[in-house]
DNA sequence: CTGTTAGCGCTTTCAC
DNA sequence: GTGAAAGCGCTAACAG
């Protein structure tokens, strides 16, 4: 029923470990006997059985890629910049690999399975992107996955993620997103600012510590007090932003700036804003994280650390698919840039 | 080296088809059997081989996504929602299956390539998002190579994209993008434009020509002349609706309003429009297509018309897993609804 | 309910 | 440069 490497050798008039040669291409093979071969391929329109071939070869073509949410840009954008990479030769048949994505929705669980999942597949290589949960379990549980893929010769790359144990073998390209919320804050504090409110991430999440922490290191740094009350977590969305700024507007009505944990909470932020009467940046200022495409389009425009996602991405690609240099120590951290648009502006009283 | 199933069941003391019942849990065994097994599992520390059981059962556990830009919200909406769906009960060993996103960046021969990488996988389904390219040839290649996957099992499914000639059996879901279209302009009308430049998406899209179409019948029934002028075609970008409005306002710069191929340009639209001193939307009017996440939040917020892009991509996931019932024919048309926001308004002589 | 027996379709030494 | 043969690790009849 199913044409199989038989049929198309039987056809050419040659043997089976022939035409696998010429499919694979990493072989020598007379010229004219591959003509023959292709010919027989495409007479017969022969496709070859990726998981056979897989078993035979203890390896495969598929690239796994976890994230949060597939829907957001921030993992949108670095998938996409993966996928773009993973492609072309160096790999088996044709070349071509093909990326798993595969939503965690946030969940370690989820992530655990995917990732056993992916080993599974025999997957030729896995990219973990964003922040991880911080959960000493979790943490041990995934760090004990990746050494078993590693074992198993899958590639693993982190991106956008904090290192894992030294031992997993696992390179990771890390954001500074404890410098960049910084820098922010720094640029508020320059400004004139001095009461500012906080909308964190959830909890439990590398990048929201991170982003927390340079928010308060500036915040010491220039002697100004870390209200606990000035810090609200929610999620990683627009409404979570709207809500928390709600909150802060109530507990402290002249708050002068609003920081964001990122572009979409910040978005969030501005409505509630607007809604509550208040001007961007005359009444208070507001800052995102990440410089999102629509991030220029807001009204103003949202001052933000631009995070390179999609070199970042490509790069995490490149090296999955060994055609980078593995950065020195597997560690490469990669830095924001401070976009400062016209969301944010000196203070009311200032 | 690596623990096989011949392992887990000597460990066991079974014979390796039990341990493979277990595994799949489609099959009746013995509550203290699958004890053993299980144990034995876990001891051994033990991973299926996915590649030797999709050839040995002829089936995979991939499900592929064809997506012209994942980064892009529109079709990352949708993947996402697809892939919501498709885990759980229904399929084989752990009723977990992979989504495998292929970023055909619009390029029909990467369509086709991708479809046949996926036909190689022997994927269980395959969703193809979006609008189709309009193109004879492509067209054609595109129905041969679907009909060749739903003959090998696989299952395909449309969504957001237009019916494939019926022999297929691709089952199609479809938005109303014409209707949509029409009635974005009739409001417009209704306000009282008369003069409305037009930003159409890459031509030779089914997209681009039936929102075009839409507008344009919109214009004819009310009598209104479709000047070829205030029709301009660009990429699904921001940067192309930027420079596309630019093109427009010099030809004619007494429009009364730009309505937009999809939000993202419309957003573009609104920077060149607010860049060339014009307000929104008292000078002119906008609107866009799709109702993405951000489009509440530009400011004015943006009249546009939503496509319930997660619950198409669920019904799609759904249906590709066999577990809802094929709409009649085999095709949905999905409508869209006209959102009416503050970036369209009366036009300024009104 | 469980074991035995054939392969699934391909890759890959090892010879020639 | 090409062929023969031995599996890769698992599933699925078919017995029992």
């Amino acid at each position: 029923m199913t044409v199989t490497l038989a049929d198309v050798a039987a056809r050419a008039q040659v043997s089976p470990a022939t035409v696998s040669r010429v499919l694979n291409g990493n072989y020598p093979v007379a010229a004219s006997t591959r003509e023959r071969v292709l010919r027989a391929v495409d007479d017969l329109d022969y496709v070859l059985n990726g998981p056979a071939s897989a078993l035979a070869a203890a390896t495969s073509d598929l690239v796994g890629i976890l994230v949060n949410d597939i829907a957001d840009p921030f993992f949108g954008i670095m998938a996409g910049a993966i996928q773009s990479e993973i492609g072309g030769p160096g790999g088996r048949a044709g070349g071509e690999r093909l990326a798993v994505v595969c939503n965690t929705g946030g969940s370690p669980e989820r992530e655990l399975t995917y990732l056993t999942l992916l080993q599974r597949q025999r997957a030729a290589a896995v990219v973990l992107t964003g922040g991880a949960v911080e959960n000493t379990a979790h943490a041990t549980a995934v760090a004990t996955k990746l050494r078993k893929l590693g074992e198993a010769g899958t590639r693993v790359v982190l991106c956008g993620r904090p290192p894992a144990p030294a031992d997993t073998d696992a390179v990771a390209l890390t954001f500074d997103n404890r410098g960049g919320g910084r820098e922010l804050t720094e640029h508020l504090i320059g400004l004139g600012h001095r009461r500012m409110g906080y909308i964190a991430g959830p909890e439990e999440r590398t990048t929201t510590r991170h982003r927390l922490e340079g928010h308060r290191d500036a915040l010491t740094a220039h002697g100004i007090a870390d209200e606990p009350a000035r810090t609200v977590h929610g999620r990683y969305d627009r409404r979570a932003g709207y809500e928390a700024t709600i909150e802060l507007l109530r507990r402290e009505p002249d708050l002068t700036a609003v920081v964001a944990a990122n572009d979409t909470v910040a978005l969030g932020a501005c409505a509630a804003l607007r809604d509550s009467g208040l001007r961007i940046p005359d009444d208070v200022s507001v800052a995102g994280f990440d410089d999102l495409p629509f991030s220029i389009d807001a009204v103003p425009a949202l001052t933000t650390v631009r995070l390179p996602l999609a070199d970042a991405g490509a790069r995490a690609g490149r090296i999955a698919m060994g055609r980078e240099e593995v950065p020195p120590g597997g560690i490469a951290t990669i830095r924001g840039e401070l976009m400062v648009r016209g969301s944010t502006g000196v203070p009311k009283g200032a």
